[in-house]
DNA sequence: TAGTTGCTTCACACAGAGTTAACAATTGAG
DNA sequence: CTCAATTGTTAACTCTGTGTGAAGCAACTA
């Protein structure tokens, strides 16, 4: 059975019926932390974010389940045909979308793709690359063995970082992906918290992450620099 | 540049013009074998099977797309709402679906959310020619196995070239491509570049780079320099 | 062969990008 | 309430990358 998350709540009647119609099972909540509160063992299949009454507050509960992969899943929006352009901001932040009013079976059928499809998204409980282990049920953090005394943010930045060995990012996307945020201004924060990591990496593997100039971080022993 | 090829030919007028008025360059074709004929060198960034008139053909060609990995590359489907059935047998033949008449801008939105999602792209990132290796994703270049140290406009400079190999830049066609400004003057900034870049290829390689005299610069090996 | 044009090479200055340290704001524990 | 830990911000500092002008070559023309 399928399990789906809905923002707002209440649910629009129309979106209701659809998911009943449909099959599944779901639940509307008014915050991402509810979303974590109601979560099913088995996690939500996916989430639908109707941005027809508060486009923000949608696009934020959008960004904090991408934040938390806790709450993994894939995301469609309602959108009205008038907000289109609002998606070219905001690819990252949603994986379908569905233009209100909608047609209730293509709303069914672009659920049914979303979860067929990327259901398969393993939670992985450890990461370990290279030497570093990160525990996500424990927070917590070893390289070589050593234990890594991170706080929160720097986990979550390392652990971001980690998850995509090799890939290079923007301060803004790790600002948008790890922090939440949707504004650029602070980037030098980025700058300070990979600082920080580097340090306790210690002298010889603070490598571990580099700095691509002009580009952003990216995680990973590279074959080649020195 | 995103290339997109279109099935079936010929490619329906709205289509068409929807395709040319978001910039994407596109090719309609009337076989999978027509498709991997034009690919690019590139590789297709998507593909757009119209399942109006013929929807038994239009869902082999999906198939003989996902079946060939030289070919693989995000399928959008156009449908009719009343054939909206279908799809639910062929949820692996296609990534997304747009019902018909559409709407342009969500058409539009469909195809960027597709061609530029990570999850949807099989492929990594790549461009790979003649012993060149550009890594897009993690901005690493390799020529023939040994890693190129380049710098961010040196990389720039030298993904744009062999985004088209073979063909002639000139310089100001390549400061306003790859610096993004219109420039007054400094043409000379270029040629250092592509100097500098010479200069790392090495020196048997250095002819990747080619001079046309007095028009400008190709990347590529080309058959008829001793 | 001399003149002209266009390309290559070099060395250097400076803007801009990244690092670092210090500090302010915030939070939470005792 | 106080103190310590965490996090974001600011500003000084370092350093690399980039653009520029001048001089040196190479190719074409007459």
């Amino acid at each position: 059975m399928e399990f789906i998350v809905v923002y707002p709540e209440p649910a629009n009647p129309d979106l209701a019926r659809t998911l009943d119609m449909s099959g599944y099972r779901w639940k509307a909540v008014s915050s991402p932390e509810q979303a974590l509160e109601h979560e099913p063992t088995t996690g939500w299949a996916g989430a639908v974010v109707n941005c027809e009454d508060n486009a923000e507050s949608a696009w934020a509960f959008c960004r904090a389940l991408r934040k938390r992969d806790a709450l993994a899943c894939p995301i469609l929006v309602l959108i009205s045909g008038a907000e289109l352009g609002q998606l070219e901001l905001r690819d990252e932040n949603f994986d379908d979308f569905c233009i209100t009013p909608f047609h209730p079976r293509e709303l069914e059928a672009r659920l049914r793709h979303l979860t067929h499809s990327e259901s398969a998204v393993v939670r992985a409980e450890m990461i370990d690359y290279a030497g570093l282990s990160l525990n996500l049920e424990t927070y917590q953090a070893t390289f070589e063995g050593q234990p890594l005394d991170l706080t929160y943010m720097e986990y979550e930045l390392l652990k971001f970082l980690a998850q995509n060995p090799g890939k290079v990012f923007t301060r803004e996307i790790l600002l948008s992906r790890v922090w939440g945020y949707e504004y650029y201004g602070g980037a030098r924060t980025v700058d300070v918290h990979i600082r920080r990591l580097r340090a306790k990496l210690g002298e010889e593997h603070a490598n571990l992450i580099q700095t691509v100039r002009s580009v952003g971080y990216r995680f990973g022993q590279s074959r080649w620099n020195g």
